[in-house]
DNA sequence: TTGTACGCGTTATCAA
DNA sequence: TTGATAACGCGTACAA
């Protein structure tokens, strides 16, 4: 392999001058910046980054810890915005999936210490509480999509379910609805409980009562292996009497469900029914008709800034481990109609 | 950091033994080899891949440039896949997406030298041909679930669209259906041209002709752009005075459309019309109810193959240029009856 | 402005 | 069975 000596032998100079150009540092003649690089191109040489390393005791290497994401339709964003933000700052990304399993977990551990990694990414498909398994290793860690128990101190960074289903209700309100149905996301899921809140508080601050909500579990049990009433719920829901003139998905897969058992009702959407999903899965949502409304979690954002908050972190800028909330933003279709 | 040094010193050997434990060479006591174990453990010693790398001139990191795999839903198995593959012998994957733009192609390729990685993982979201920027690089190279233009000679591993498609439409033939209905995929896609190959091919076979068959053009245009018919052609198709038993959908997502358009017109699935789909796109063809019968694409093995040939073909085994194919498995759901 | 010499953590060679 | 020493490619200190 061509290597800065073999530079330095064809340009004429030596190797620490070879390193100058490389590094663009000062103190070399234009003239001989151009030898040095006519050398390089020619000889194809390309920088060892594990020599360089070796050298630095830096890796400028940040790994991903995840337990499904990068093998889930959710929460790939997040690994996109990961590396976009890599991409632009020069840093390598080491990928490593846990599968959810403790032991792999520790291994990875193992195996970014062994790459010297210079931080961790610990992220999480779904939005949750963990006990990240840190191997007792000292590597700056921040957590995306995640939170540690409490007693643990590590900065993290989460969507804003709340604000995202606080968002949703009052579209919904203004637009005339009063009935309003519920369809509730897996209890285990940190979303689930704050997007619940927020529809309780929501309506509530508008002045409505709890006999106008309809409130139905969609899904419960361990996550892969989950039992789904949704279509059972949405089906229920809409034979009441005082049926709701709207309904809520705890997210958009679920909306299907709904959409299916209103079509199989022979109710219309929207005239007869309004429907809102959470996520902005967009095979979903863009898949449905009429498309669906939702609130489009900051997958994107939540990888991008919690790679720039974990360099910080590294750099020793951030001091006090936070916890930073990035917003939901609400993606309007066509599946709701005004009264 | 601790080094192998330290470990020496502290074990009472020289740095040379230490090495020859932790890569398992013979010719060590066993009773040196567990005074340099315990020393290690003591210490927490980890080994430095990147000096390991400089002496071997081996990195033993596979790389996978991918367009937009890591970063949609459909095929962030085959990186699953081909981790797992890493995983269990020893090997570290390193990342990068294009994100479709090739100077970042180029870009991704300079960073795969830089870091004297063994070999490229080619991955493409969908099944197609491509021409690979490889940067005139001579590292080997596998290409996943894409094939080269013809004059390129790398090898290659695919999914079994023609397989799967076959699959599918004996299957409901065997269960009675006589007129079928099939809504093409985008034309840009590989699978597009094989599956509907099979279709008219298995249909042919059986004795049926063109008039039984019903054929729609479902999307095109460029992949993120595309034009969507689906629902208009499913709705058309189910009015024709001898309407199709059966319809086959290009992929389970576009599926979606084609309930909701049986839907709309009152016809139940699958007493009404039987309707099978292709990928087995879980998040949809589970939520979908009746749930889908799809023919599942083998991502995951796409990638666990795709790197245990890449290891082959680094390693000298593998000789000529491979074209290898990946049978899709038929998934038994309920969204088709017998007639 | 440029060059020399050394060290980083590891493996390889060869001698003991 | 073990060890001394060189070598990998690069950056740094310091000298020229």
């Amino acid at each position: 392999m061509v290597s800065i000596v073999s530079v330095a032998k064809v340009a004429g100079v030596s190797n620490k001058t070879v390193s100058r150009v490389i590094n663009g540092e000062p103190y070399v003649t234009e003239e001989t910046r151009e030898r040095v690089e006519r050398a390089i191109r020619d000889l194809g040489y390309v920088p060892n980054m594990a020599a360089r390393q070796i050298r630095s005791s830096r890796s400028n290497t940040f790994g991903i810890i995840a337990d499904y994401v990068s093998t889930t339709p959710y929460s790939v964003d997040i690994v996109r915005g990961i590396q976009d933000w890599a991409n632009a700052n020069g840093k390598t990304i080491l990928m490593a999936n846990t599968g959810g399993a403790s032991e792999q977990e520790i291994k990875i551990w193992k195996l970014f210490q062994s790459h010297r990694i210079d931080g961790v990414l610990y992220v999480t498909m779904y939005h949750r509480i963990v006990d990240p398994e840190t191997g007792d290793v000292g590597i700056p860690t921040v957590m995306i999509n995640c939170r540690p128990r409490t007693g643990e101190l590590l900065p993290s960074i989460e969507p804003d379910d709340y604000q995202g289903a606080q968002d949703l209700t009052r579209y919904l309100l203004e637009r005339g609805h009063r009935k309003i149905g519920y369809i509730r996301l897996n209890p285990i899921l940190l979303g689930a409980e704050l997007r619940l809140d927020a529809f309780r508080k929501t309506i509530g601050d508008f002045g409505l009562g709890e006999n106008d909500l309809t409130i139905r579990l969609g899904m419960e049990g361990p996550v892969g292996a989950e039992k789904n009433y949704v279509f059972a719920a949405a089906t229920e829901m809409l034979q009441q009497k005082d049926r709701p003139t709207a309904i809520m998905s705890g997210n958009d897969e679920m909306a299907i469900q709904v959409y299916i058992a209103a079509m199989a009702l022979g109710f219309r959407i929207p005239e007869d029914v309004s429907i809102v999903g959470f996520d902005d899965f967009r095979t979903v949502s863009q898949a449905l008709k009429p498309e669906l409304t939702t609130a489009a979690l900051p997958y994107y954002n939540l990888g991008l800034e919690g790679a720039e908050l974990l360099n910080s972190v590294v750099a020793g800028t951030e001091v006090c481990p936070s916890r930073r909330v990035v917003s939901c933003k609400l993606v309007e279709r066509t599946s709701v109609c005004s009264l």
